[in-house]
RNA sequence: GGGGGCGUGGUGUAGCGGUUAACAUGCGGCCCUGUCAAGGCCGAGAUCGCCGGUUCGAAUCCGGUCGUCCCCGCCA
């Protein structure tokens, strides 16, 4: 062993013993004669002093060296003289007195500093990402992400879940995202498709008796980066047989606090149990399916105070179904023209055709880009309707209802961060639930899965699949933490008749169905349990725990915003003879 | 595919029509026996992403291009 010790462990009761560290210069602090090192491992770090009197061959070998220089040293461990301790460090009590130094391995001077939490550009972080790991944020993340998955291994352990490993090699379901192909060797001119998650496959896990299954899987999606989007990323994906949805929420819901408890016990959850709201509920109090609740400042409907106004933008918007919502800024009463223009540019990101405010000014004064087409009294009822006081901005905007939901929805929540209104460690976690299972896809004709392929319609509401597809509610559950979809799940159709119906529905022709799904409707028919289930996202969920602004920092090595690995530069060009073999030829085109 | 921000020594920033391109940190040398972001002195290091244009003169203004990040589309 190179180490007797690490660099986080030393205390008072080392004092006296001879140890060996090994790790990297942190720091190193030449006063001449007395020379001190802070060496540095995963656990920590601990004060290395070498003395030119007491160990003049220590001393002369650690001059040469340098930070992040890696190397090994033994010595005793002293108590700090009085008045030395550095309390700032779990080693500050103590450190070592060096007698002998083997360097291990020099280094180089990296290209930005391991000691120093200073924002270095993404790209030099990503390309020399083996330093960047060494930095203690990343070190941080890395750990939590472990616990947190361990968290999980041992919750589910204890409660029966077997973790089978599904295929990465699978087949394409081109009805989803885009998938990752690869082509066969074996059987020219056919392709295995990367999971984009392991859905088909943890349902047949369940028809194969499984009941009770779990997999920290990796799913890949071969579509435009985000902050919380990788082209692949890692789901804790769980399924249970014999099961409704209650019992998959409580399940996710005792996991969750018990692993908050012990992995951030810095944070605390907003409400338990879990405030539950359906999906419309979500969408007319906070504008998305995935609200943030730690802050109020909810959509007002005003649609039928205006519908017979004077102001012709709202008024002919209501009179044509469509909403007029507001939201009320509190405080911002005072937002200067070029401020509020900033907001109507926000909105029209999503859609909205523009932005109407009614501000009052912290001294009594009100400025409205509307007010002035409005009755006294119909103005009066808006600034009930919406507890407006002096201070206020009452923000507004008519047009369809998804149009106003999307807009006022994401900008309540830019405003809540610009009035910091969100506490990071405060964990609102929400249950979103009766989805519809079908949304209308006007360009195609057709009806969308709202989820997925597999979800089952509430059982009051089948019924509807024949009549009105729109009115059926899905078994559907979404997991929502402080504005982010952290996960969601479903109870599934096991009934193959059921199944056929909804492929139906979407569209899928039945002959397509039989050649994507056939598998899965066979198994149905050779006695499937009723089952369902849920996937987390584990990088987003990281991300939040961690209070970091995307996944990107809870991966070890993540892809960059053109899906591109710049440390390894991946992906590259092949070799000729790789595509022969695979039976491939390049197409590029002119440009 | 579209829109926007950014690109100045290794790193982080300043400079925004004429400067010897500034500062911090890191790096090299010297001094220094109790520091912990050690300190002091000296020094090296940048043709300001690239190409073109405007101008007597461009890091600075304009156009293009590349890289990067954010957003829209996309993500059942």
């Amino acid at each position: 062993m190179y180490k007797s010790h690490t660099c986080g462990e030393l205390r008072k009761e080392h004092i006296g013993q001879e140890i060996t560290l090994s790790g990297w210069v942190h720091r190193r602090r030449d006063h001449g004669g007395v020379t001190f090192v802070d060496l540095r491992d995963r656990f920590g770090i601990s004060q290395v002093v070498t003395h030119p009197d007491i160990s003049p061959e220590a001393h002369q070998a650690l001059y040469p060296v340098r930070m992040e220089w890696v190397i090994q040293v033994t010595g005793i461990v002293r108590e700090r003289p009085e008045g030395m301790e550095n309390p700032d460090l779990a080693t500050g009590y103590v450190e070592v007195e060096v007698n002998d130094v083997k360097i291990l391995n020099p280094a180089q001077t990296p290209p930005f500093l391991i000691n120093k939490e200073e924002e270095v550009d993404e790209q030099t972080r990503l390309e020399f990402r083996y330093l960047d790991l060494r930095r203690e944020r990343m070190r941080d993340n890395l750990i939590l992400r472990h616990r947190f998955i361990k968290f999980i291994r041992d919750y589910l352990d204890e409660r029966d879940f077997l973790e089978v490993e599904t295929p990465i090699l699978f087949k394409t379901t081109p009805e989803g995202a885009r998938d990752y192909l690869v082509p066969s060797r074996v059987h020219p001119g056919e392709f295995y498709a990367l999971p984009q998650s392991p859905q088909q496959l943890k349902q047949m896990l369940m028809v194969g008796g499984v009941e009770r299954y779990f997999q920290i899987a990796r799913c890949f999606r071969d579509e435009d980066q985000r902050g919380d989007r990788q082209p692949e990323f890692t789901q804790l994906d769980l399924e249970m047989s014999f099961v409704g949805r209650d019992d998959v929420m409580e399940l996710i819901e005792g996991m969750y606090t018990a692993l908050v408890a012990e992995i951030v016990p810095h944070k605390k959850v907003l409400e338990t149990p879990w405030p539950r709201m359906t999906y419309n509920e979500a969408m007319s109090r906070y504008g998305k399916d995935n609200p943030d609740i730690r802050f109020g400042m909810e959509l007002q409907d005003i649609t039928e105070l205006v519908v017979e106004s004077d102001f012709r933008i709202f008024a002919s918007v209501a009179k044509k179904g469509g909403l007029v919502c507001g939201i009320n800024a509190r405080g911002l009463g005072d937002y200067s023209r070029k401020q509020l223009d900033e907001l109507v540019e926000f909105v029209k990101r999503y859609d909205a055709k523009g932005l109407a405010y009614l501000a009052l000014t912290t001294d009594g004064e009100e400025r409205s880009s509307f007010a002035k087409f409005l009755a006294e009294e119909t103005k009066q009822s808006i600034l009930e309707n919406m507890d407006a006081q002096p201070g206020d901005l009452l923000l507004f905007v008519a047009d369809d209802e998804e149009v106003v939901y999307e807009s006022l929805g994401l900008l309540r929540e830019e405003l809540a961060d610009r009035l910091g209104l969100c506490d990071d460690d405060v964990l609102g976690f929400a249950w979103v639930i009766d989805f519809p299972l079908f949304t209308w896809n006007a360009d195609e004709e057709r009806w969308d899965p709202s989820h997925h392929l597999f979800t089952s319609p509430m059982p009051e509401d089948v019924h509807h699949l024949d009549s009105d597809p729109g009115q059926a509610r899905g078994q559907q559950y979404d997991l929502v933490l402080n504005g982010n979809e952290v996960s969601g799940g479903s109870i599934r159709i096991h009934d193959s008749d059921l199944q056929e119906k909804v492929f139906g529905l979407i569209g899928l022709d039945p002959e397509v169905a039989r050649q994507r799904f056939g598998h899965m409707l066979r198994a149905f028919t050779f006695g499937t349990p009723p089952h369902g289930g849920i996937a987390s996202g584990i990088d987003r969920f990281c991300m939040l725990l961690a209070d970091e602004p995307n996944i990107r920092e809870v991966i070890a090595f993540p892809k960059n915003q053109s899906a591109r690995d710049v440390m390894g530069d991946a992906p590259s060009p092949v070799e000729v003879k790789q595509l022969d073999e695979l039976h491939i030829k390049l197409d590029l085109g002119e440009e």
